[in-house]
DNA sequence: GACATGACGGCAG
DNA sequence: CCTGCCGCCATGT
């Protein structure tokens, strides 16, 4: 077990700081960490924060507001599920008012 | 050890 | 406006 995941403990923390019915982007939380350029990073650190049921992963879309990584889920309906389950209105896998409701930890947390 | 891929993003053409 | 390539780091084959 690698302790070396400060990085992903990061991701993980930013995420979870994300307000319930906010979402955040990749590009956002590599902006925060320093390694913007990374976004790749980010999402991969997604991909282990799998494990870790405090991540609310589905928080967490593309610069466009579009759940790309809803097939990563336990179904790809789980996501956007959830999303809306927190009153964020998703259509065709696309976030709505997206620019109102994405929270940039750079910026709202400053 | 090298090549290909991935939950992205930005810039160039 | 749309398409394509590069960068970034880690993992898998």
């Amino acid at each position: 077990m690698p302790l070396d995941k400060n990085f992903f403990t990061d991701v993980y923390e930013v995420v979870r700081l994300v307000p319930k019915g906010r979402v955040t982007t990749y590009g956002a939380i590599a902006e925060y960490l320093g390694t913007k350029s990374s976004a790749r990073m980010v999402g991969w650190a997604m991909n282990s924060a799998h494990s870790t049921s405090d991540v609310p992963a589905h928080r967490v879309v593309n610069r466009q507001g579009l759940l790309t990584g809803k097939h990563h889920f336990a179904t790809p309906q789980a996501m956007q599920q959830l999303l809306e389950a927190e009153g964020i209105v998703v259509e065709n896998d696309q976030i709505q008012n997206f620019d109102k409701l994405a929270w940039y930890p750079a910026k709202e947390l400053l």
